[in-house]
DNA sequence: TTCGACCATGTAATCGTTTCCACGAGATGA
DNA sequence: TCATCTCGTGGAAACGATTACATGGTCGAA
């Protein structure tokens, strides 16, 4: 690999005047600066940013550890990231955890190791201790979409509150009154507002949210369809299943099908984000949308204001409800079902 | 940030010991190595990897430029990558292009200006400098799913021929006669591949491919519906259109929809790459299923072998047809739709 | 006892940059 | 004319690790 030394004797130059024509710095002659992108042309030089960031303690690099690549709404999470980090000069490093604790630990560790400038995560739960110590130590934190209740940093996420309350009377007004949710884990913090949230506008029409009507999933499909399963075993099953998420709507949507349940005339689904895919299921999925990109890019302002030593402040921005078909018709509105 | 010289400190040892006892060297007495761990762990030492990789000219991580983080195929592939990469010890840095070649560019300049130990790549065409470059200059580099003819680089990629020979005969026994297709950009070799296929396929049952019946798409969804539409205005729409990524076919889903037909009845669809929606769309989606986490695991088995020093060789594995209902119903074969 | 082998440790060079400081040459002002 | 200032440049010290080489001590064999 060619290095800044032989681009400096190629040009009859100081390695000093080569890497002040590389990066523009004003006191270099014309003469030199010349002869030195000329060097370099030539040689094909390419300056290494690992020593670069050695010496300057800048990476110029953001960390995103995301909870689940396999889920749409994070994969458009990660390129709105990206896309503004880029236009702010940051490149960016994607970590998978997969819903795993341990592996959000192992890459926050790794993000750390490699001296980011600043750490976008969004937190499975509170059981990833290098997240904790990421969050406390001097390397600046931003949580998106979840957060860890307690750490004090930056979050950026979007406020499911009041499409829940809309999707509730939405379905309230279809004639549903026994209305299942399948969660995420307790320890996120999306899984308990959801379901608070949900149980607060199911209140509000003197519903009742049972033990037996809440499924504990994990944001993954299979545990949507486990849920679903235990659902449709009750002796009384529920008239709609609410999913927290995407993945878990697909879940759903597998063990209804292989009953050979119809949906919604047989049981009703709504689902949390939006994805491109639910205006062409079978039939197109009601949810609720959040934010996405937008989310993305304000956390990376958020994040940079920080680098720079701004003070960073929290954004919640609102979801809203989309209404399709799948929890009955629209216009059939008002028409009980029991 | 704490360095090995504040552990050597502590411990009352050289920066030589502390750095062979962190690394597990050998020769070191067991009091030392305990002294080093006590203080490296009170300190809360984190290695910088950063100046590791300046010493050792290694980075322990390789680079993955994918085509589009959007669409679900190249996600798992860069699931499958970063899992099988970290089981060999390495990180993986995830580059998107989003089907641009100036991005591809961008990505590839950045992964190795950090100096990455390999690069996995997924070219849009042959009209990016800095993948051409890398391939010809002297860090291993493996093309997966796409590769550019005629640069000499191993090549992970699934070879579709025969599935698409195979849905061809699916479609022809279904009555279908007039077939179109969606394309990639010609440039793409995958692009190339599948049209290439597919009449040759409609050759052996006698079938021409008219040119108005071959759709110039950029495997993004939008191209899909306005080649979809492209279609559904010819004086003699194709019975089928065949979009050769799940993109496109989402694109076509929307057009037919918005004009109110019905897949299949009024227009039959298949796709390329097996998703989780497709068993769920209205109707299920007949498709080609490419086995694409094994293609990443080989991709990166394959780089890692280059890394160290072995030859690589390419892989080419199977893809199959999944029958649905998206192209009429299997069991009524040999009715003839005319 | 003495010599070489071996072991644990330390010293210092090195990786490729950036950047502080010093320096000489012109230019400027008194 | 001389002091001072500016400008372009080079020398050399960092950054934080790894590692070749040197060193001093212990031990076993002759």
């Amino acid at each position: 690999m060619v290095s800044i030394k032989d681009v400096a004797e190629s040009a009859g130059l100081s390695v000093a005047t080569v890497s002040r024509a590389l990066n523009g710095h004003p006191s270099v002659s014309d003469d030199a600066r010349e002869r030195v992108l000329a060097a370099a042309g030539t040689l094909g030089y390419r300056p290494n940013v690992v020593a670069r960031s050695l010496r300057t303690h800048r990476t110029g690099t953001i960390g995103l550890v995301i909870s689940d690549v396999l889920n749409p709404y994070f994969t458009e999470l990660a390129r709105a990231v990206e896309e503004e980090a880029r236009e702010l000069g940051y490149s960016v490093i994607i970590g998978n955890a997969d819903e795993r604790a341990d592996l959000e630990d192992h890459h926050v560790r790794g993000l750390l190791d490699r001296r980011i400038d600043g750490l976008l995560v969004s937190p499975a739960d509170g059981r990833s201790p290098m997240t904790l110590e990421a969050a406390a130590g001097d390397t600046p934190v931003v949580f998106v979409d979840r957060w860890i209740t307690g750490v004090d940093v930056p979050v950026v996420r979007s406020d499911g509150r009041t499409a829940i309350a809309d999707l509730v009377d939405h379905l309230h007004a279809l004639g549903h009154r026994r209305l299942a949710i399948i969660t995420g884990p307790a320890a996120t913090t999306t899984g308990r507002e959801r379901v608070d949230a949900f149980r607060a506008a199911l209140a509000v029409h003197g519903l009742a949210l049972p033990d037996e009507y809440v499924g504990r999933g994990d944001f993954q499909a299979e545990s949507g369809r486990v849920c679903t399963e235990r659902f449709l075993n009750l002796a009384e099953p529920p008239d709609v299943v609410f999913a927290t998420d995407n993945l878990m709507a697909l879940g759903a949507l597998d063990e209804i099908g292989a009953r050979g349940l119809r949906v919604p005339d047989d049981i009703a689904l709504a689902a949390f984000d939006d994805i491109p895919w639910f205006s062409h299921t079978d039939p197109p999925i009601t949810t609720i949308a959040q934010p996405t990109a937008e989310l993305g890019r304000v956390a990376v302002r958020a994040l940079t204001d920080l680098i720079a030593g701004a003070p960073a402040s929290s954004t919640v921005l609102p979801a809203h409800l989309v209404v399709r078909r799948s929890c009955g018709e629209p216009e059939t509105k008002g028409a009980t079902r029991e």
